[in-house]
DNA sequence: TTAGGGTTAG
């Protein structure tokens, strides 16, 4: 295997010169190490190296190939895609290295027509056997929601990969199927730290942290050394149980292993100390960071807001602020729930207000829904109805829901009559409105409409499902239903 | 001749 030439980023332009002059630019090879030297010098240089594919007079896939690579790292995919069509124009053939690219590009953009093209030609050109072309096309359907292709797909290769099984994988989890995505993780002849980490984050992200954390143990025993991803998916999952020990190992080993904390991690260690109500340690991840993102700073006001410290999350607001970090969706959604769990509501309206007047973020669902929660939990219906009346966009069943609540709350019957037999006729099959309203009625006497809304419950069918608590004592894990 | 794959939380 002949090794490539690679120059120095101070002699490119020297010898970018020289090869004009003496006609090399004329030789692919050549003009493809110039290209891979400067992309190996600055990889996002994708400006610089489109100049210099420009002045190559023969482009090779190969070039075309490295500069389609620079796009991609530089989260450009649709610019990855132009090129190709140039390549094309160029008479450049495509080769089994071109495919993988184009198929992240299409899955990126979210592409599926075009993708089914390019999959005719991987097929003509004889490449769907290539392992790499082979795992890209799974993930390409897959990404797409089309995981019966990408099913199908892998089931034409009878010696897949473990990218392609994990690919698969991947595909059934975004498709919300864990079970088909368990029986991949357990049929694949070997596994690598991304198959563990796929299966693990979608049992994290599908509402199966309990499953994540098995997983995760079984992993360890395995003497396999965890990712960051991987932990930081146990410790989304230890802060969706309430599992403080967990998390406080995931934290220990992340020092004892000397692995430098991104920020990412920190954010993901300070909303797992928070949600576990540890908020000490919490506090002291957060004032021990010393390059603060924005959400990192959203984690602490939110894990404030969490434990009812509305005053003190809006301190560290100001804070933030103070300290030159501009606030985003996610600062308003924390403050807003923040003030929800403390009772102040003029702050809450002086935050909603300020959000587009001062920090120019135009209000999303959430923060109406935020502010509507707020409004309702402390009596001011009228205002709640008014916000749902002139907010831009459709209110969702959850802000119906939540002022349905207050009504309950507030003793006012006609509201909330007429919103629970909107929501009963929204979603008939969910059993909590049925029960709210049955105890509205109940709660001011109404006896027989409290029977007949329970009465119409049972003839549809509708069943109550019992709630379920965690708490975790001694290391153990218990669930409450209720 | 050089290069291309699957995972990534809050």
């Amino acid at each position: 295997m002949m090794k490539p030439i690679l120059f120095s980023k101070s002699h490119l332009p020297l010898v970018h010169a020289r090869f004009i002059i003496s006609g090399q630019i004329h030789d692919p090879f050549l003009a493809g190490n110039l290209l891979e030297s400067l992309l190996r010098s600055a990889p996002i240089a994708h400006s610089a190296a489109r100049a210099f594919v420009s002045s190559f007079p023969r482009r090779s896939a190969f070039i075309y190939n490295t500069l389609l690579h620079a796009y991609l790292i530089d989260n450009l995919p649709s610019r990855a895609l132009h090129l190709f069509d140039e390549m094309l124009h160029c008479n450049a053939v495509p080769n089994k290295h071109t495919f993988p690219l184009l198929l992240k590009a299409l899955a990126q953009t979210r592409q599926l027509h075009c993708g089914v093209s390019l999959h005719s030609m991987i097929i003509k050109l004889g490449f769907s056997s290539d392992q790499f072309v082979h795992a890209s096309l799974i993930h390409f359907y897959g990404s797409l929601g089309r995981v019966l292709d990408a099913r199908r797909v892998f089931n034409e290769n009878s010696g897949s990969g473990v990218s392609a099984f994990t690919a698969l994988l991947s595909g059934y989890v975004k498709s919300g199927n864990l079970s088909s995505a368990r029986e991949v993780f357990d049929g694949m002849p070997e596994r690598n730290l991304v198959s563990w980490s796929a299966m693990i984050s979608g049992y994290v992200q599908f509402g199966a942290p309990g499953e994540a954390l098995v997983l995760f143990w079984e992993m360890m025993g395995m003497n396999l050394r965890p990712t960051y991803s991987i932990l930081a998916s146990i410790l989304v999952a230890a802060a969706e149980l309430g599992a403080l020990p967990e998390g406080k190992w995931v934290h220990g080993f992340l020092e004892r292993s000397r692995m430098r904390l991104s920020s990412n991690l920190k954010t993901s260690l300070v909303h797992m100390y928070a949600k576990c109500g540890d908020l000490t340690s919490a506090k002291q991840t957060f004032e021990r960071s010393r390059d603060r993102n924005v959400d990192l700073w959203n984690a602490m006001i939110g894990g404030l807001g969490l434990h009812g410290r509305g005053r003190e999350a809006s301190v560290l607001f100001s804070d933030m602020v103070a300290d030159g970090i501009w606030p985003d969706d996610m600062t308003f959604v924390c403050l807003l729930s923040a003030y929800s769990h403390s009772g102040m509501v003029s702050d809450g309206r002086e935050c909603f207000e300020s959000m587009s007047r001062v920090y120019k973020i135009e209000p999303k669902e959430e923060h109406y829904s935020c502010m509507i929660d707020l409004l309702g939990r402390f009596g001011f219906l009228m205002e709640a109805i008014h916000l749902i009346e002139i907010m831009p966009m459709r209110p969702s069943d959850g802000i119906w829901g939540s002022l349905f609540t207050s009504c309950g709350t507030y003793g006012d019957i006609v509201l909330g009559e007429a919103l629970g037999k909107h929501l009963i006729e929204m979603e008939p099959y969910e059993p909590g409105c049925y029960v709210r309203l049955a105890n509205l009625y109940a709660s001011s006497g109404r006896w027989k409409d409290a029977l007949s809304v329970r009465a119409a419950m049972k003839s549809r069918g509708v069943e109550l499902e019992p709630g379920c608590s965690l708490i975790e004592v001694d290391g153990v894990v218990h669930d409450f239903l209720l």
